[in-house]
DNA sequence: GTAACTGATTGCGGTTTGCAACCGGCTCGG
DNA sequence: CCGAGCCGGTTGCAAACCGCAATCAGTTAC
């Protein structure tokens, strides 16, 4: 059992969130609904190579960020699933996305969802947290207002067609 | 000018910001008020070496994250400061923290401050913000309360103490 | 004058990264 | 039942990056 550099939140946090594209799945699979492997790997904007794919989400995996399961309807596919720890990541994107809207060369289509989470502030989050623990984990929600889920993809796709 | 993999404002904080040391950098200066090298290299939980903290303070700084300025009182001196960007990753912080605290095997005494941070929400946040305005921008704020950052440091090291 | 301290730089070996090609098992249409 | 294409990966390789120890030249305190 290796231990890390410090016992600092922060830094832990680091350590298992800290490098360039651990985050960037954990996106694809919150905001994006990707679920697998292939999903993952094309549909991402960043293009990321299927190694790298392969040992992050092993990684993420193993530190109980992503859980596997078989996939049903194909004996050889397999579904990547948030876990709680993951979901509770929201927050944390929520504010990472505001702020890299606010300072970094963001292009406009892409930053209409950041825009929404901020504005919608903790509460739109936990709605959006509760949507996924019924995606990811089979948790059913209280029938509330229309999916956040939908209402984010709906504005991403308005701010395409404005081109 | 070399653009990134994609506008994704996540993506783009990601690319500043992801990797193991930037961030335990930005929360040594956030935190610790650590504004020289040596401090920096030497007072830090996880023992950074000196070629790495020099090349994360010069990639910091021409991103607009940190400041360099001469010290008055020793001509080699330099002194580090965050800028207003770098002072909005507060809530990331508190975030990040709260979020470490609760999923990784955090020490106390670390952690202490992440819980203060949390418990105080964004009010608190804001009230820090401006000290770290004042701190590093020169900034004068309004007379308040208590000062967070010394509550911070004073809940950490009565933690100290309770060994 | 000299010893300690300042912000770095250099050399080096090990790890990680990104890319392209490839893999065996599986599914589906004909 | 056969071939094409999809499935989650693995492999080889070159380049970049990482962390550590040693070192640097200029500055300061004594």
């Amino acid at each position: 059992m290796e231990q890390g550099r410090s016992g600092c939140p922060i830094n832990l946090s680091l350590e298992v969130l800290g490098d360039k594209w651990s985050l960037v799945i954990i996106r694809d699979m919150m905001f994006g609904n990707r679920r697998h492997f292939r999903e993952l790997l094309h549909n991402s904007e960043e293009g990321i190579a299927s190694n790298i794919l392969s040992d992050r989400l092993h990684r993420l995996t193993e530190r109980g960020l992503v859980s596997r399961a078989p996939d049903p309807s194909h004996k050889q596919k397999v579904i990547y699933s948030l876990t709680e720890p993951s979901i509770q990541l929201v927050p944390v994107m929520a504010h990472l996305g505001a702020w890299g809207r606010r300072h970094l060369p963001v292009t406009r289509e892409l930053a209409v969802r950041a825009e929404l989470l901020e504005r919608g502030g903790p509460e739109l989050w936990e709605q959006f947290m509760d949507e996924l623990r019924e995606q990811h984990l089979d948790i059913p929600r209280a029938a509330g207002s229309e999916s956040v889920f939908a209402r984010l993809r709906a504005a991403y796709e308005a701010e395409l067609l404005r081109d």
